[in-house]
DNA sequence: CTGCGGTGTTGCATTCTCTGCAACCTTCAT
DNA sequence: ATGAAGGTTGCAGAGAATGCAACACCGCAG
C-alpha cells in the first residue's frame, strides 16, 4: 500500500539472506542506487540495519532486540514456560511450544535436555505446517472456511514416506485431531523422529499455542512415546488453566 | 531521510512496547489515522505487525525469522559455538559471546549448562555496557577518540558497589583492559556474579567479538574464577585462529 | 428500533516527498 | 599516474503519500 516503505521493507529479507552491498540491494529492488542508499540510510538509522566494516548492509541489532521484546509479550510463552521445564525434566525429551500466525506455524519455545544447545536451530524458524504434530492442532481449531482454504494453498513436501501427501489427506487429518484433543507426528517429517502434541486453550476454548514432545525412535519407539500423552495433556491443560486465568500459577506472588 | 519510511519503523518499536490500536499509534507518530492505517498494512503484509483477534496491532513473527536468519549468517558466532560448548563441558559455567554495534554490545550467543532454555532473556538483550567484561574489551579495542567519545556519552547506573562510577574511571578501566588484553567484571553488575572476558580477534587483529565465563560466588570465588582465565584466553584464541582463516576448522570437511 | 459515540476504512485533490539523473568524490588496483 | 568501481550529493520533475471528509461498522442505551 505504501511503495516507499513497502521497498524499504524489502530490503529485510533480501539481507537476512547475506551481506550486501548497495549495488547489489538496488538491483534486487530495482530501483536506482541512490534510492536505495536514501532507504538504507533510514533503516541504518532505526538500527534495523548495520554497515559493517567492509562498508557492506547487514541486519542490525535493533532487530534482535525488537525480536526480544516481542517474544516477551507472548505471555502465553512465559506461562507455559516453568510447565514445559517440568515435563522436559520428568520425561526427559524435546519439549516444543508453538503458536498459529499469518498462515504460519512457529516454535516459540523449546526445552531439550539432552542437546541443549542446538535452540536457535529451531526457535522462529517456520514449522513443516503439514506434518507437525502441534502444526495439526492449530489448524485444527481453525473455522472449517479457513482451514480449508490453507490446505489448499500449502504445498505437500514429502519428507517421508509417512508425510501427508495432499490437501485432502490433511484435512481429514486435521477433522481426526479436532475431534480427538491432540495429534501425533510419526515420522511425517524426519523419519526415525515421532512428537505427542496436545493444545493450549485459552478462557474461550480456542487453542492458543501448542505444545510437544519429541523423541527419536532409537530413543523410544513410537507407542511408548505414546503412553506420554496423558502427562503431555495435563501439562497442556495446566498452562490452558493457567492461561485462562482459572488456575493462579504456584509459586507466584 | 526518508519521511515515510522513518514513520513506517518507528512504528516497530511503539508497538514493543505492548499491543496498540489505530488510534493510538496515529497519535504516536503525530500522523492522521489514515496515514498510520496504510503505514500498518504495509508493515503488515511484510509480516513485522500482526493483528490480533481484538483488531489491535502489535510486533508480527516475521521479526522472528529474520532475526534468526541474520543470527545464523553471523559467522563469528557460527564458528565460535562449539569452542563455547566445550568450555562450558570443561568448566562448568555460563559461556558467553558478545558483540560489538552501533553503540551498543549485546549477546548473540550462550551456554549454559543448568538452565540452558532462557536464551533469549539474554540474547538480544543490550549488555550493561559499563560493567560487563565483555563489553569493556569491545570497547577497549575502539580508536581513542570513539572511546572517549563513547564513554561521555554513556549512564553510569550504580548497579552495585563496585559499579564503574564515571567516565573517568570507565576510560581508565578500558585503558587497563586493552593493555592486559582481558578483562573481568567483579560483581560490577550483581553483587554476587563474577566473569572473565577474552577478545576475539579477525585477520587485521581488530577485535570482532569477545567471550565471557560467568559464575556466582557461591559455587567459586573470584580468586578461582580468575584461575579459568588462561583456558578462556585459549579458547578466545582457537576461535579468532578459526575466523581469520589461520586454522582450519578441525571436524569440518 | 433508533440514535449515538467510538473506531476503522475509503476516495480524492493537494502538496510535499521521493525518485532518477548526472556530476562528483573516494578508494583501490593496475 | 591513471582508470575503474562503487558510493554520495544537489536538483528539478513526477508521482506518491498525506489529510480531509464522508462513510461503514460495531456495541450500547434510551
Amino acid at each position: 500500500m505504501s511503495q516507499t516503505v513497502d521497498r524499504a521493507l524489502s530490503i529485510l529479507p533480501l539481507l537476512a539472506e547475506g551481506p550486501a552491498d548497495l549495488g547489489r540491494v538496488a538491483d534486487r529492488l530495482g530501483v536506482h542506487k541512490s534510492t536505495a542508499l536514501r532507504l538504507l540510510r533510514t533503516l541504518h538509522e532505526h538500527g534495523l540495519v548495520y554497515r559493517q566494516s567492509d562498508q557492506r548492509y547487514r541486519l542490525g541489532a535493533r532487530l534482535f532486540a525488537l525480536a526480544h521484546e516481542a517474544m516477551e509479550n507472548l505471555d502465553v510463552r512465559e506461562i507455559a514456560h516453568p510447565h514445559l521445564v517440568r515435563l522436559n525434566e520428568s520425561c526427559g525429551h524435546t519439549v516444543h511450544l508453538a503458536v498459529y500466525e499469518e498462515h504460519e506455524v512457529l516454535y516459540i519455545d523449546k526445552v531439550d535436555s539432552r542437546y541443549p544447545v542446538r535452540m536457535y536451530s529451531r526457535i522462529g524458524k517456520p514449522v513443516a505446517i503439514t506434518v507437525a504434530a502441534v502444526a495439526k492442532l492449530l489448524l485444527a481449531d481453525l473455522p472449517e472456511h479457513e482451514r480449508r482454504a490453507i490446505a489448499e494453498k500449502l504445498d505437500y513436501p514429502t519428507y517421508t514416506s509417512r508425510s501427508t501427501p495432499d490437501a485432502a489427506a490433511f484435512l481429514r487429518e486435521l477433522e481426526k485431531v479436532r475431534e480427538q484433543g491432540w495429534a501425533t507426528d510419526l515420522g511425517g517429517h524426519e523419519e526415525s523422529i515421532n512428537c505427542v502434541a496436545a493444545p493450549v486453550r485459552g478462557a474461550d476454548g480456542r487453542v492458543v499455542a501448542a505444545m510437544s514432545v519429541s523423541a527419536p525412535n532409537v530413543v523410544v519407539t513410537a507407542d511408548e512415546l505414546l503412553t506420554l500423552l496423558p502427562l503431555v495433556r495435563r501439562t497442556a491443560d495446566a498452562i490452558s488453566g493457567e492461561y485462562s486465568g482459572r488456575t493462579p500459577a504456584k509459586g507466584t506472588v
